[in-house]
RNA sequence: GCCCGAGUGGCGGAAUUGGUAUACGCGCACGACUUAAAAUCGUGUCUCGUAAGGGAUGUGGGUUCGACCCCCACCUCGGGCACCA
């Protein structure tokens, strides 16, 4: 027999060493019989110091892979490094070392940490992102996108670290401060490279569905990616005072006589026009409204009618169709023609029945015009700008009552110089040298908004032609959608806001009726508030066309009553009190809505009152229901009253918040959308909002757009330590990719690395020399170095063929893992590396580089191991656990049985470390190691309930294992141990128990198993098996319940029948004494479990 | 503000996913061994109550014979996004 106690420190060094020689873990592409199973952890960044969060993400998930080993899967876990980067450079700064000699004696140092770990890694296949033959992949892959423009060199605004002196990408900025240093974050323009990783912004997010991650990291992925769809639509810009028509009488020949005149004309022409457009006007439209080519040619403002049927603003094109309505035009064509042209316009006119017989050629006339333009830029009434915004509200269009521009906006310059007064000009150009001055994180911290106006410039609402006043803004962001809003202060909160603050008009959008081939109407109401935590209901009294609404606090409701008052207001009244008399709430209130001739409920959850209401449901058409569940005598009425308008138009305005609804005309139905229903999915007459949305912005002319917070990757960093971006410029400063023969375009080491702005390479006279020996003279090197992250993106790939230098990876050995079936690892990585690399896998497939589209098949985030305080590790609380010290005092095999034993893997919580948990675990070890000593040698002994406790321990186990809850699996074992120990126990059960464990504790199961005579690693044996003969229950406890509580247990065989039970619980004294006297309504049974009576 | 996730003993956490709440471990208390301590082993350990019983899974409601589990609302904590229109 071997040792008499338990001594990790002899056990894990000699079986570590072992188990090299034996070459254990040597792991090849296929094994005959065998399934690969290719689990991957982030591989580690060489600090040179192992502390317990790496145990933590490395020897857990060792685990969970010597479990897949056993249970006969070829299983690939490998371990590399992520050796370039910002913290090597800075500690080699610091420590005054080169980072190339730094970095690798780290990785000296750390490979004997990780090897402690007793972990099956096969060093065979390690990788090292800063050797050359790492890195001239990553600069062969930079080729190959470059060569099919998923690279491209652009300037761009850059989060620029003044600490760290380099540019961060977003996803290195943490509120405005630098991820590795905390130095705040600076705005700089500066030309980098880019990578087109918005060209996949859809992909990455639509692809997600298909993947077996967890729901919180498809979530924070979409999140960061943050697509949100739209409408963009056009507001013509027009200068005021406008028109400029020509002044005094008869200036307009056959026309007018003054402009009050005009004016007077034009109100009367406005009203017919409405109802009665020529049928010409109306096939020029809907033609011309489809067109693909990107002009909008529509029905103008009623002030434009007057002398044009059509214009196209932004061409200055007038088309004048000579209809029949038009009696004031009839004449004088030619004159008339004139004047518009002498205001600047272009002019095309056709007569009524040319453009309704050969419509093409009047449309092709116009195209034509519209693409050759016979007239420069026009001045006077009409503008040539139009301003694009992005919103997701479209239905809000009608509320629209100002513009703003973002002050980068590219339209601020032009219309700059048409605002009415110098003043307001220099108020402008001070407001966005303001702008400019403040960083990124004091605009995002300023409180108030800020603004100017452009005076003299108005919008033209497309919805009703109405003009709006265009503001600068530096609430509104130039990088997001347009860079401009229609801002809707009456429906969004900013726009609120800052409407109050310069006393801009609030225009709520109450009622819509829309239809989408006509002009569109609109109106604006007042309309009743709701309440927090309220249900609201509208109902008309048709018969006196009085409204009832109600408001009712804190109701749980689910789905109420909708559908025809007119034709039976009994029935909703009578619903109303079903639910006053349910909920009892006495402040009823009662508002009316005038305008809206239905009855919805909402439900309105809303924290703040003073804020816009929205809604979260819209409950509708249940009006069945409610007759069928309402007996109209069974309900008293309250406060239910009917009221006057006149009376509710008082309530309306005491009462705080408000709620909107827009009605919209489709194919006859009435289609109503709300706030906050729109969010949701709010359905009315089987077309939801975002049909609604895409109906008023097709109506306006704009488009629906999708839009996205993710911008493209800028990955030139100025700094040393990173793979060099194979780039060289031609004298006329070109630039040019290093051809593959070069590669790997080395870094060089000749440069002072200390950071300076400047980056390092730019010093280094090997490299400027090795440019012009091979290019040339006059050639230079690109001198920045690439983020890290794109090192990372493919290195999952470098495994499985790692010493290849004719391709990243062959073909074989690529087609024999990949996709990786587990990838298990930190979560602060779910919005960059994970989306980078997920990124990087699509291009490369798109390239025909690899051919899956995605390379994590499941995923798993882990949390963090906090300090034995509950705090999160840090030198400064001094509560950093070193996982050697506890290696050497308790053994690695404790470790990550501690580590397992704390909760479960593979989801975002964290632990703290307890140093008295780890000695629990410790003396279980001691435990299983001491049983060896009881051991009985003759099978005979082992006895049915041991073998039932073993065989049940296994499938627990089994079953935990493959949840990743190692926590209970431990605890099981634990379970099995302590029963164990008071028995007799064999040696075969004594091994099984060994195996389980073998896992987690690699190296102290495999000296118990050896010391019991095998030749062969416990580490080669399969996982036990159970056999469900043997955890058959006979005997069951079946707990008796009265009115669901406890008052007793039996123990029944299992052959005993549903009926012979009911007897014999309903007979027992225990039970009697509870039953008794009292009627027994039913008796529940749950097969093997319990009885519950019922009385 | 929006989107995820989570709230269970003194602590880490279990609970067959609607069927005996608190497994396993830590800690604590008592006991055994010891001159003593440590280690080890054993017993106990949600709470009120002498007991019979009652009450407890963040809070308040609901559904159900029965709820940590499902539904509604609220509160708290952690994470992602955020003047994103």
């Amino acid at each position: 027999m071997g040792m008499k106690k338990y001594d990790h420190t002899k056990i894990e060094k000699k079986w570590q060493k072992e188990w090299d020689k034996e070459k254990l873990y040597k792991v090849e592409d296929s094994v005959t019989g065998k399934e690969n199973f290719y689990q991957l952890v982030e591989f580690t960044y060489p600090s040179g110091n192992l502390h317990v969060g790496h145990w933590y993400a490395f020897a857990v998930p060792d685990i969970f892979a010597r479990y897949k080993r056993m249970q006969g899967f070829n299983v690939l876990y490998p371990m590399g490094f992520d050796a370039f980067g910002l913290p090597a450079e800075n500690a080699a700064i610091k420590e005054n070392a080169d980072p190339k000699v730094w970095t690798y004696e780290k990785m000296n140092a750390m490979r004997i940490q990780l090897k402690s770990m007793g972990a099956i890694f096969d060093w065979d296949r390690e990788i090292v992102s800063c050797d050359p033959q790492y890195y001239k992949w990553t600069q062969w892959m930079f080729n190959k996108f470059l060569e099919h423009d998923l690279v491209y060199r652009d300037i761009t605004k850059v989060n620029w670290c003044p600490k760290d002196q380099t540019i961060l990408a977003n996803e290195q900025v943490v509120d405005g401060h630098c991820e590795r240093c905390g130095a705040e974050v600076e705005q700089r323009n500066q030309e980098q490279w880019m990578l087109r990783i918005t060209k996949y912004a859809d992909r990455l997010i639509d692809d997600l569905d298909a993947l077996n991650w967890p729901e919180e990291i498809k979530a924070a992925q979409k999140n960061w990616i943050g697509r949100s769809e739209g409408s963009e639509i056009e507001f013509h810009i027009r200068q005021s005072p406008s028109p400029t028509l020509p002044k005094g009488k008869g200036e307009i020949p056959g026309y007018m006589t003054s402009n009050d005149e005009i004016y007077e004309t034009v109100q009367e022409r406005a009203v017919e026009m409405r109802k009665a457009p020529t049928k010409a006007e109306e096939i020029l439209w809907d033609s011309l409204r489809g067109n693909k080519i990107g002009y909008h040619i529509r029905r103008q403002h009623v002030i434009d009618r007057f002398v044009v049927d059509f214009a196209c603003l932004k061409e200055n094109l007038v088309i004048e169709i000579d209809g029949d309505i038009h009696d004031l035009q009839k004449e004088k064509d030619e004159e008339r023609t004139n004047i518009l042209k002498n205001l600047g316009f272009r002019v095309i006119r056709f007569k009524n029945d040319e453009v309704i017989k050969n419509l093409d050629g009047v449309i092709n006339k116009i195209l034509n015009e519209l693409k050759n333009p016979s007239l420069g830029e026009g001045q006077g009434w009409a503008s040539s700008e139009i301003i694009k915004v992005f919103t997701t509200r479209a239905d809000t269009l009608f509320g629209v009552t100002y513009i703003v521009l973002a002050p980068e906006h590219e339209l601020v310059e032009s219309l700059k110089s048409k605002v009415e007064s110098e003043e307001n000009r220099k108020q402008i150009e001070k407001y966005i040298s303001d702008t400019k001055k403040k960083s990124e994180l004091d605009r995002k911290q300023q409180k108030e908004k800020t603004g100017v106006e452009l005076k003299g410039v108005k919008a033209v609402n497309p919805a009703n032609g109405e003009e709006v006043p265009i503001w600068v803004a530096d609430y509104v962001l130039a990088g997001y959608g347009t860079g401009a809003i229609m801002a809707v202060p009456a429906h969004d909160e900013r726009d609120f806001e800052f409407a109050k603050k310069y006393n801009l008009p609030i225009k709520r959008v109450v009622e819509q009726k829309f239809i989408a081939t006509d002009s569109p109407m609109h109106s604006e109401l007042e309309i009743p508030a709701t309440y927090r935590n309220a249900i609201c209901a509208i109902i008309r009294n048709p018969k006196d066309d009085t409204y009832l609404c109600s408001v009712w606090k804190d109701i749980h409701c689910h789905g109420l009553i909708t559908g025809g008052v007119e034709e039976d207001e009994d029935i909703v009244e009578g619903a109303l009190r079903e639910i006053y008399e349910e909920t009892g709430y006495k402040n009823l209130k009662f508002i009316r809505n005038p305008d809206i001739a239905i009855h919805t409920f909402f439900y309105h959850r809303k924290k703040e009152v003073n804020r816009w209401a929205r809604f979260q449901y819209l409950f509708f058409d249940l009006i069945d229901e409610v007759q069928d569940s309402i007996d109209e005598n069974e309900f008293a009425i309250h406060d239910v009253v009917w009221k006057s308008k006149d009376e509710l138009n008082d309530f309306f305005s005491v009462v705080e918040g408000e709620f909107s609804l827009t009605l919209i005309e489709n194919n006859g139905d009435y289609v109503y959308t709300g706030e906050g229903i729109l969010g949701n999915s709010g359905r009315f007459n089987g077309m939801d909002s975002e049909e609604a949305r895409t109906k008023i912005t097709e109506a306006v002319g704009g488009k629906m757009v999708k839009t996205y917070r993710l911008r493209d990757w800028g990955i030139s960093r100025q700094r040393y330590w990173g793979t060099p971006i194979p780039i060289v410029y031609d004298p006329q400063g070109k630039a040019h990719p290093v051809p593959d023969e070069h590669l790997p375009w080395i870094l060089p080491d000749d440069v002072d690395h200390k950071p300076s702005g400047v980056a390092p390479l730019a010093k280094s006279k090997e490299l400027f020399m090795r440019t012009e020996k091979i290019f040339g003279e006059g050639w230079k090197p690109e001198v920045e170095t690439m983020d890290t992250f794109v090192d990372s993106s493919w290195y999952f790939y470098r495994y499985l063929d790692n010493k290849n230098s004719k391709t990243f990876a062959d073909k074989k050995h690529r087609d024999a893992w990949m996709p990786i079936d587990l990838y298990m690892g930190g979560a602060e990585h779910t919005t960059m590396h994970l989306l980078y690399s997920r990124f990087w896998v699509k291009a490369m497939h798109d390239l025909e580089m690899v051919k899956e589209i995605e390379s994590y098949k499941v995923r798993r985030n882990r949390g963090l191991i906090l300090g034995p305080d509950g705090n999160k590790m840090s030198k400064s609380k001094g509560n950093v656990v070193n996982p050697d010290e506890i290696v050497e005092r308790l053994g690695a095999d404790t470790v990550r049985m501690y580590l397992a034993f704390m909760g479960p893997y593979g989801v975002t919580v964290n632990y703290p470390w307890d140093p008295n948990g780890v000695v629990g675990v410790r003396r279980f070890l001691e435990r299983v190691w001491k049983l060896k000593d009881k051991l009985k040698e003759n099978k005979e002994g082992t006895s049915f309930f041991i073998e039932k406790s073993t065989h049940l321990a296994i499938k627990n186990i089994t079953e935990y294992m493959e949840s990743y809850k190692f926590n209970t699996a431990v605890s099981q074992m634990m379970i099995l141990l302590n029963y164990l120990e008071k028995q007799d126990v064999t040696i075969e059960i004594y091994k099984t128990l060994l195996q389980l464990l073998s896992p987690f504790a690699p190296h102290m199961t495999e000296e118990l198993w050896r010391d019991l005579g095998e030749k062969k690693s416990i580490h080669l044996t399969p996982w036990p098996t159970w056999d469900k003969d043997k955890i058959i229950d006979t005997v069951f406890k079946i707990v008796v319940q009265v009115n669901g509580k406890v008052r007793t247990q039996f123990e029944v065989e299992s052959s005993m029948s549903e009926e012979d039970i009911k007897i014999k619980v309903l007979a027992d004294q225990a039970i009697r004494s509870w039953t008794e006297g009292k009627e027994i309504k039913r008796v529940i049974y749950v097969k093997d479990r319990l009885v519950n009576i019922v009385v």
